[in-house]
RNA sequence: GGCUCGGUAGCUCAGUGGUAGAGCGGGGGACUCAUAAGCCCUAGGUCGUAGGUUCGAAUCCUACCCGAGUCACCA
């Protein structure tokens, strides 16, 4: 049964500062997605940068740029972020690209057309800092009521354009009730629901004091989320009519942090409704890294920067931390020891040590040669299921879980040497015996590369390399995922250096 | 303040009516192929507090305490 084409998407990343590890977290999550869908059908991987609005141009004025060469500038280091973590998305998009910018008014054009856009008012108290009209009565001695600012006010009144977002109320309503999976985890939907049930109201889409954005017809440009939540379509081109739209919209699934839920699923979905569009069928919102229980802030200094912890324990390291340490969805905490201990245990002492150990057998009791598979095995028949069930997980979205059922078939495979003990069965001369030990670890370490492939994706294909197969990995597990297929009389070459060599606790950094 | 979700072994958590579990850490043991890795054994925790329902509750109800999230036209 052929499945529909898988189409996945990060929220694009507001350049107005640089990647934290939560960026990273969220590609990286959104990129195993793909390597694992790709082995089985029509993929599509969408990232990018929101490069409009007023905290960017504003931060380009204060570095003295116009706001197109500073984000020219910064998104370097966003395609950077996905480059060290070997992130491999099929598109990038940057909201200043003409086929987003010339979509998002042909977007607008069409709502006007069809009246879910009319010309209104808006007035209130408007802190420029934080881009927000507050309410009177919120504001904290005639200031801005946000902590973290504080600044004067000013009374606007402004002539503005709304979205009709008030009389799609009920039809959300409706969705949320009949696709109870439509927003996860649970938790998001809830929220989401009782927003929903305490009523919408329209949303104003323009800002006419505001020249970093995309113009509208008449004066003003969009409201930069409007303009933001479109790229997911818009790098597709929908508004061109190219096929890919037709091939991968809807979405699978649409990857966010849960701060911004509900942007993606209530806003997005009238808006995708507003041109008889469908949503997507999955929005994923994942949690939030944390350092003890605290969020990550850069007054505090608790920042993981994201390219000094590649730097010091391999991408695919941190990769596996992030991917292996909580259920995706929920809030973690993170820190330097918490990367190294995982590091060396799960990585460096159970699979690294794995390979290395089967490997150094076959070569010293077989020189190196893959023995034929005997037809039956243990290992085998106890994980025949195992493709299929961390298939499953993906399916689900259960990222650990995926990473958790592979371990099974690692730590199996531990155990199967000492209970076998090849270097008595060496001594003893008990050749069958030995060959069906080697053979299962050989062929168990073929599945672990294929399974942790989406996950760890040098990392996997170092140890499939090591096999010596000659083949690449990124077939399909369903027909590649068979025990036995690993060909006897391959000639397999144990690793110089173990896959993750051991990382030691740093020394103490000197006073300052 | 309203709403939501949590408070279970040192740590992180699973467990939603019927004799308290996992992983990690800690402790003990046997082995040697291996990155002093792996394997085996080992934790006896008033399941936040106080009531209630029930033959029986970590698991349902009530109140309270504690923590987090959310209630913004803020990435």
């Amino acid at each position: 049964m052929a499945e529909r084409p898988f189409y996945v998407t990060t929220p694009i990343y507001y350049v107005s500062s640089v990647p934290h590890v939560g960026h990273a977290y969220t590609s990286i999550a959104a990129d195993a997605l793909a390597r694992f869908h790709r082995t089985r059908g029509p993929t599509y991987f969408l990232t990018g940068t929101d490069e409009h609005g007023q905290k960017v141009a504003q931060a380009a004025a204060a570095a003295g740029m116009t706001p197109q060469t500073w984000t020219d500038q910064l998104v370097e280091q966003w395609k950077g972020l996905c480059r060290r973590y070997n992130v491999e998305y099929d598109d990038f998009i940057r909201t200043t690209e003409p086929r987003h910018s010339d979509a998002v008014v042909l977007f607008f054009e069409r709502l006007k057309e069809r009246g879910d856009v009319y010309l209104g008012k808006y007035e209130g108290w408007y802190c420029t800092n934080d881009e927000t009209f507050w309410l009177e009565a919120k504001l904290v001695d005639g200031r801005c009521p946000n902590p973290e600012c504080r600044r004067e006010v000013q009374w606007l009144s402004e002539d503005n354009w709304f979205f009709a977002l008030s009389k799609y109320r009920d039809r959300l309503l409706e969705y949320y009730r009949a696709n109870p999976q439509w927003v996860r985890p649970e938790r998001s939907y809830n929220e989401m629901v009782a927003t929903l049930e305490g009523g919408l109201e329209d949303l104003c889409i323009s800002r006419v004091n505001l020249e970093w954005g995309v113009p509208l017809p008449g004066g003003g440009v969009m409201y930069v989320w409007l303009d933001a939540l479109l790229n997911y379509i818009t790098a597709l081109g929908w508004a061109t009519g190219d096929e890919k739209f037709a091939t991968f919209w809807p979405a699978r699934v649409q990857l966010i942090g849960k701060e911004i839920a509900r942007f993606h699923t209530i806003i997005w979905p009238a808006m995708l409704w507003a041109l008889d569009l469908p949503a997507p069928e999955t929005v994923f919102a994942h949690g939030w890294i944390t350092i003890d229980g605290e969020k990550m802030s850069k007054s505090k200094g608790n920042v993981i920067e994201p390219f000094a912890a590649a730097e010091r324990f391999g991408a695919d390291s941190v990769r596996y931390f992030l991917m292996r340490e909580a259920p995706f969805g929920t809030d973690f905490s993170i820190s330097l020891e918490k990367i190294r201990k995982r590091h060396n245990t799960d990585l460096g002492n159970d699979l690294g040590n794995l390979a290395r150990r089967s490997l150094a057998m076959l070569e010293r009791y077989r020189g190196g040669i893959v023995p034929a598979y005997s037809g039956t095995s243990e290992i085998a028949s106890r994980f025949a299921d195992l493709p299929a069930r961390v298939a499953a997980r993906f399916e689900a979205l259960d990222l650990r879980g995926a990473l958790e059922d592979t371990w099974e078939l690692i730590a199996a495979l531990n155990r199967a040497i000492d209970d076998r003990r090849p270097w008595e069965l060496a001594k003893r001369g008990e050749d069958a015996a030995l060959d069906a030990i080697l053979y299962d670890l050989c062929e168990g370490l073929r599945w672990c590369a294929h399974l942790l492939a989406p996950f760890m994706p040098v990392k996997a294909a170092e140890m499939y390399a090591t096999l010596g197969t000659g083949d690449e990995l990124g077939g399909d597990w369903r027909t590649d995922l068979v025990w036995g297929k690993l060909a006897a009389g391959t000639r397999a070459r144990p690793a110089e250096a173990g896959l993750f060599p051991r990382i030691e606790d740093e020394p103490p950094a000197p006073a300052a």
